[in-house]
RNA sequence: GCCGGCGUGGCGGAACGGUAUACGCGGCGGUCUCAAAAACCGCUCCUCUCACGGGGUUAAGGGUUCGAAUCCCUUCGCCGGCACCA
């Protein structure tokens, strides 16, 4: 009888269209197992699946079907996050409504999503730019607004001028536009945020999630805590720019983490765009000023923030003057854009001494540098010898009544004092900034908001909405929102008293819809609320998240904030969407590179799909690498796990043809093989735990040798029962990882079920060790001699066993025994 | 500059502080074949030796330990994040 061939093309498809009526993938709500709710960060439609999706959803899928395999009542869900820019670059491009381009991509990769033979459940599938699904991101807004975590302000905007839009500081890298590299200018537009700063404590806090440390790392960097203190300087406004009955002088408060230098302020800087610089500028410095605030205007902030720390200081003395309220001392004013007017009170107390960018703006304008600080034991030294500035903390000196404070009480101390004097507090300052979500775009969910003269900004009832985006729009680069010239969408009336009024025309941040689509999964049809209150309890938090290391700081901290927010709303009893976070590595190409059409080492995954099937891209991914780690596509590589598949096809119908007196012989061979069946188990399952797939294949490779080893010799042993549990073993281990093959075999063996409704295989720990064990034996830890020992040897028998030999003998070379370690089961170091 | 991570055969990569190089690729040799492909079997870190054996090796150098790829320190290289954050 000609043997079967190993061939995907001609059984993958009809699984995965059984697959699909039988409904397995489908997630209950009454399912009584328990839950387990894995999910993949869902994809943009783009147009195409790439194979970083593969990758990323193939181990997501793997370990859904393991868990589904041991028991657990497992939601899979999938869906699209369809809104955003190149939607509408699209439009712009090929003249294609946003929409258009966007459906016909998410039809298309539906199909190759599909192709996967991922167990989705595609009755829970959510498309963000549907209504009804932004209905319910316009009511989750309407809800931040209630609850005053959303707000509208005239804020510098980072606007990108060939996208003509507004950009998030996360979207801005280098002071350029991350999607088109334009260097970002700065804008004052009204612009809706939100609050995530007022949640900043609470984000940094990790208890009881299981992300990978270098994220939370991410996160609790990007957040930026400081401790520190403000202080409030005292400001003389010039004669000259003083308004009639004006007081003399105003306040200009700070914000230092080193209050205990407070002595050695001996200049203050403010961003140049501090409200105040004006008012404080003498008319004698008024030119000098004007033109360096208008110079760095021209250079937006971030491309000041983006430049080179060697970068000289510049700046300008505004010719009057601060009180220092600790010293009393008058110190100059000055403005440099080494202040950023975003972070903290737009100014700082310039300490030389102790600051390295104060330090170098000391040297360029030869202002004086006074140390404060003594650094240990070491001798104080005149400051105009330094080369740096010495920033360690320390006992104070030439700090009047602070003098001889030491170090760890220094800023204390400086802080109860500014405290019990009234001219400032301790405080806490962040890097993170609220969050700008509007956008002047059209392909977004509209923000549900209308302006009437009389009633300024108003939410839209929430019986009102969706809001609906029109069907079709003109793109025109005007840098304004397209929906401005879409009277339909624009005009409208007041809620309140019904008189003419116009929409908003700014759409919402897509990071917005992608912040809680993950409460949606858990309830996607319902059309009275955004979720069931049930549903989310029952299916939340995601037992487990895979997705990209990308989004660290945007998408992954976004959802914990909305969490948090929606909790204290009450609409959810929450605090963290993720329980356990895993980011895949990135597959480069076969020249080690990042895939890039540019590069043309783009690997397609439908090409090589229907070269070697489902089972054998998805094998041939999880072997690569660590799943943490990716690693670059190999041609030959596919085609070596390609021949393991083959091997287990013909493994598995060899056994299938000799069917005659399954189970009806007693083969010699018997034992090992159950053995190797144990240990396989074993061996397996622990790496399916830890997302360990390139190990967890290299174990069913083992197997499979192991198998055929086996097999030689042992005619007899097909027919042995035990040989059978081992063929069955190896297709339910390898189904969750080549669902199709395993299926396909499976049914072969004559089972009318499907493997995966198999429940995971489960090993004795005392199968899973030999009778006879290698002990290897040291001398001095090295290695010279192996012993072969019953496995229920004791230390004594080792002990005599190794000093017989010969070897250790030589080795020894006539020393004296000084020292016996012994490993038990493993090990024994003779130490002479 | 600061904060993380990583450096293992020709290649991708394995190794609870305990036989370094599992598994796979590639290479070499063989079986089958008229031949090739496929499939299957064997060998394959470096070095000395006819061999038996010995020595060396986890980026480099040092340390801890009976024993280090693994822990600690220094240096170099690569990758990721942040980047004048007061």
């Amino acid at each position: 009888m000609a043997r079967s061939k190993y061939q995907p093309a001609e059984f993958e498809p009809k699984w995965q269209a059984r697959w699909a009526e039988s409904g397995d993938a489908m997630a209950r709500d009454d399912d009584p197992r328990p839950k387990f709710y894995n999910l993949v960060m869902f994809p943009y439609p783009s147009g195409d699946l790439h194979i970083g999706h593969w990758y990323n959803y193939t181990g997501a899928d793997i370990f859904g079907r393991f868990m589904r395999m041991r028991g657990y009542n497992v939601m899979q869900p999938i869906g699209f996050d369809a809104f955003g820019l190149p939607a509408e670059n699209a439009a712009i491009k090929r003249n294609i409504q946003p929409r258009t381009w966007t459906l016909a991509n998410i039809a298309n990769m539906q199909q190759q999503l599909r192709r996967l033979g991922a167990a989705w459940d595609w009755s829970r599938e959510v498309i963000t730019c549907l209504p009804d699904y932004y209905q319910w991101t316009q009511w989750v807004f309407l809800q931040f607004y209630k609850h005053g975590l959303t707000y509208r302000t005239k804020a510098p905007a980072n606007w990108c001028p060939t996208c003509n839009t507004t950009l998030a500081n996360e979207q801005v890298v280098n002071g350029a536009c991350e999607r088109c590299g334009t260097t970002v200018e700065r804008r004052e537009i009204d612009q809706w945020l939100m609050r995530i700063t007022k949640y900043a404590d609470e984000l940094l806090n990790f208890d009881g999630l299981e992300w990978p440390e270098k994220t939370r790392l991410m996160q609790t960097n990007w957040i930026g805590r400081s401790e520190g203190a403000e202080i409030r300087f005292t400001a003389s406004i010039p004669k000259e720019n003083r308004k009639r009955g004006q007081k003399a002088s105003v306040e200009l408060p700070v914000f230092t983490t080193r209050p205990d230098t407070i002595y050695g302020v001996t200049f203050f800087v403010l961003a140049p765009e501090h409200p105040l610089v004006e008012q404080l500028t003498t008319p004698e410095q008024r030119d000098a000023v004007q033109s360096y605030v208008e110079q760095t205007r021209r250079e937006s902030e971030i491309e000041r923030m983006s430049a080179e720390k060697s970068r000289a200081k510049t700046g300008v003395p505004l010719g009057s003057y601060v009180k220092n309220p600790v010293s009393g001392e008058q110190i100059p004013i000055w403005i440099a854009d080494y202040v950023l007017m975003s972070y903290g009170k737009g100014a700082v107390m310039g300490v030389p001494a102790h600051d390295q960018r104060d330090f170098e703006f000391a040297r360029a304008f030869d202002l004086p540098i006074t140390q404060v600080v003594q650094n240990g034991d070491e001798p104080l030294t005149d400051p105009a010898t330094w080369d740096e500035a010495k920033p360690a903390h320390g006992r104070l000196v030439n700090s009047g009544p602070f003098d001889g404070v030491p170090g760890d009480e220094a800023t204390k101390r400086v802080i109860a004092w500014i405290e019990e004097h009234g001219v400032g507090a301790g405080s806490v300052n962040y890097r993170l900034r609220d969050w700008l979500v509007s956008r002047q775009r059209f392909w977004g969910s509209p923000i549900p908001i209308v302006y009437c003269e009389e009633h300024g900004a108003v939410p839209v009832p929430e019986d009102q909405l969706p809001v609906r985006l029109p069907d079709e729009a003109e793109f025109r680069p005007t840098g304004e929102s397209p929906l401005r010239y879409v009277p339909e969408f624009l005009n409208t009336t007041c809620p309140i008293c019904g008189a003419p009024a116009t929409r908003e025309t700014d759409t919402l941040d897509t990071f917005l819809c992608s912040s809680w689509y993950f409460l949606r999964y858990a309830d996607p049809h319902d059309e009275e609320h955004a979720w069931d209150e049930k549903k989310v309890a029952k299916w939340l938090p995601v037992d487990m998240y895979i997705g990209g290391p990308e989004h660290a700081t945007m998408h992954l901290l976004y959802a914990r904030f909305f969490v948090k927010a929606l909790r204290d709303m009450g609409l959810l009893n929450i605090s963290e969407p993720f329980t356990r976070l895993y980011h895949q590595g990135m597959v480069l190409g076969p020249d080690g590179q990042k895939m890039s059409k540019s590069r043309g080492n783009v690997i397609a995954p439908d090409d090589v799909v229907t070269r070697y099937g489902a089972d054998g891209v998805r094998a041939y991914l999880m072997f690569m690498g660590p799943f943490d780690q990716g690693g670059p596509w190999n041609n030959q590589g596919i085609e070596g796990v390609s021949r393991y598949l083959n091997r287990v096809w013909t493994l598995v119908t060899d056994y299938v043809e000799a069917s005659e007196g399954h189970g009806s012989a007693q083969s010699s061979a018997g034992r090992e093989v159950e053995r190797l069946r144990h240990k396989t188990i074993a061996r397996v399952t622990s790496d399916y735990e830890g997302l360990r797939f390139n190990t967890a294949l290299a174990g069913m490779m083992e197997f499979v040798n192991g198998l055929n080893k086996a097999r030689e010799g042992a005619d007899d042993l097909i027919r042995d029962a035990r040989y059978g549990a081992a063929v069955e073993t190896l297709l339910t281990l390898l189904a969750p990882l080549a669902p199709h093959i395993a299926e396909e075999l499976w049914s072969r063996t004559g089972h009318s079920d499907s493997v995966h409704q198999q429940s995971w295989p489960t090993f004795d720990p005392a199968m899973t060790v030999d009778d006879v064990i290698t002990i290897v034996v040291q001398v001095n830890g090295k290695v010279r001699d192996t012993m072969q020992l019953p496995a229920d040897v004791t230390e004594a028998q080792v002990r005599e066993h190794a000093l017989a030999s010969a070897k250790v003998g030589a080795a020894l070379d006539g020393r004296e025994l000084r020292k016996f370690i012994y490993v038990p089961g493993k090990l024994a170091n003779v130490v002479g």
